[in-house]
RNA sequence: GCCCCCAUCGUCUAGAGGCCUAGGACGCCACCCUUUCAAGGUGGAGAUCACCGGUUCGAAUCCGGUUGGGGGCACCA
């Protein structure tokens, strides 16, 4: 439990009841909306940011949230996926209403189950409903003979798109097929009609769907594909608001496609911009880190981490940039967000996380470095740590490295530096061995139990003082003797720590690698 | 290739016809503070609002085009 990453910051079941909006008002008109996020890897930042957004929709409207796990292809591993998305998703402070809570625990809500797993019934339903009406019809190509189709699109500069040539097949066509032992797809017969919506985001966006041909929807295996079961789903769980990445924009025609041909409502859409790489390209595990694990596992806050990405796209229209989870729900409007792509910042993040850092408690501070320190540094010392590297850290993980000296030998530290690290501009090994050797004295002089930081800052500056040393230069041996470090925390506050008995130690080992 | 979306400092953005000789923040550069590094303070550089045409007394803001960028066109999600 000791070594645990800290958990969510906020109650994680639900907000705090200061949101000033009753979150569960019954409205006639309820907005639902969804998180669908596919269990293919760890928990992406677009799909923190696309939850976020749904989540600070949801609540700000006072809708139900539903998470939904989109396990159509069923892989090896999902399950660990399935735990890395919905831990972090609970590590960032985002809750849902309905769907699982724990990976692999119950589905929670009217409508479950919520992975698509375990709906296959109602897919196959909705796919016969469709062949039977006709909206929808059995097709034998197979790979090798639609590539080729493609290619012969391609060379004749024609859109790539399926030729329809199942379209009318004769009983005796099929038998024939079927004897070969080929399974049909099924695909859907595409009206070739304009189809406009109006996005949340972007007004009134307009389709040509006789640009688009006949799209599969269920595989000759029978797994109905993902543009068929977020529909189906989305009509199921009665979704509302269908909030999502730009890069579902022009997805978009497909569902509605889907949505008429099964006589289904037609959700609003929103599609919100993309997170991009630095060179303003989707941003991809190839050019950046997109794992929300990898920035909790260097100590980002999930703060300062909601904070950023809600800000990436969205801003309230004022000056103000530092917000919780709860005022952002507070403020945020769909209709506010952004058309445009944001690149991922990571200078910016790394400033918000500073001031969240900084704005701790040093007891919850503390606390949060428990993960990134050693077992060895009881919470005693880490309450007294705390402080000393508030202001410095710019992550939690850098704190490592700022206490290491407290854990290492005396000889790892006297190794740590060249004798030459010691020495300040313009002062001789000899200089400094002197300088060692009165500090040594002054601070062998404390006694154990007055041994804290002011006092030694104290006599240490007197002593430099009274032998003609600049206090910088003087200090600058003891800081590299005492941590092996041109950089640490205070020095006095480190040597404080340290304790009167290794601080001695190091200063006379300094002193021994100056002369030898 | 086709379709769609987008376009204000390097980056995130404010701006919804006159308040803009375009504001803030990050980053960057100075200086101050200072026991290192930070943090903090002060100041600075940095955007002819992609470009070209309209509309208007007046446009970053409205319209059209151009260019550029991005996304999508699978028996992946």
């Amino acid at each position: 439990m000791t070594r645990r990453a800290p958990a969510c910051a906020t109650d994680c079941r639900g907000l705090p009841a200061t949101i000033g909006r009753p979150m569960s008002t019954p409205d006639p008109t309820s907005i639902r909306v969804r998180m669908a996020p596919s269990p293919t890897g760890s928990l992406h930042i677009g799909t923190a940011r696309t939850s976020l957004y749904n989540y600070l929709f949801a609540k700000h409207v006072g809708g139900t949230y539903v998470l939904r796990i989109e396990d159509t292809d069923v892989a090896r591993g999902t399950d660990e996926w399935e735990r890395d998305i919905i831990d972090n998703l609970h590590w960032l402070g985002i809750s849902w209403d309905e769907g699982p809570q724990v990976a692999g625990g119950e589905d929670i809500g009217p409508y479950a189950p919520y992975r698509q797993s375990q709906r296959m019934e109602l897919y196959a339903r909705e796919a016969d409903r469709l062949l039977a009406s006709g909206a929808a019809y059995h097709c034998y190509c197979t790979p090798d003979e639609l590539e080729a189709v493609r290619h012969e699109q391609e060379r004749n500069h024609e859109a790539p798109r399926y030729n329809g040539r199942c379209l009318r097949l004769s009983d005796a066509d099929r038998a024939a097929f079927e004897a070969e032992g080929r399974r049909p797809a099924l695909r859907l017969k595409v009206p070739p009609e304009p189809i406009r919506f109006d996005d949340l985001i972007r007004g009134e966006v307009e389709f040509d769907n006789a640009l688009l041909g006949d799209f599969v929807i269920v595989r000759s295996n029978g797994m109905p594909l993902y543009h068929f079961v977020v529909v189906v789903d989305d009509e199921a769980m009665e979704i509302t608001h269908v909030v999502r990445g730009e890069d579902h924009l022009s997805n978009t025609p497909k569902h509605i496609a889907l949505i008429r041909a099964l006589g289904y409502r037609e959700p609003k859409f929103g599609h919100i911009p993309l997170i991009l790489n630095p060179d303003r390209s989707k941003m991809s595990k190839r050019k950046s880190q997109t794992a929300i694990t990898a920035y909790r596992e260097q100590g980002y806050l999930p703060e300062a981490m909601v904070n950023f990405l809600a800000f990436l796209g969205w801003s309230p229209g004022t000056e103000e940039e530092i917000f919780s989870l709860a005022e952002l729900a507070e403020r945020f409007e769909i209709g506010e967000v952004h058309k445009a792509g944001a690149v991922f910042d990571k200078d910016r993040l790394d400033y918000l996380n500073g001031v969240y850092i900084r704005s701790l408690a040093d007891g919850q501070l503390a606390y949060r470095l428990r993960p990134f320190l050693p077992d060895a540094l009881d919470d005693g010392i880490l309450m007294r740590l705390a402080p000393l590297l508030k202001e410095r850290l710019v992550r939690l993980g850098d704190a490592t490295e700022l206490a290491a000296y407290l854990t290492e030998s005396d000889s790892q530290v006297a190794d740590l530096h060249e004798p030459e690290l010691l020495l300040p501009k313009g002062r001789s090994g000899a200089e400094v061995a002197e300088a060692l050797a009165l500090a040594h004295e002054a601070l062998a002089a404390v006694p154990e139990p007055d041994f804290a930081a002011g006092e030694l800052e104290a006599i240490c500056r007197t002593t430099a003082e009274a032998h003609g040393w600049k206090a910088g230069d003087f200090f600058r041996p003891l800081r590299v003797a005492i941590t092996g470090r041109l950089v640490s925390p205070p020095l006095f506050g480190s040597m404080e720590l340290l304790g009167r008995e290794r601080t001695l130690a190091r200063i006379e080992a300094a002193q021994a690698r100056l002369r030898g």
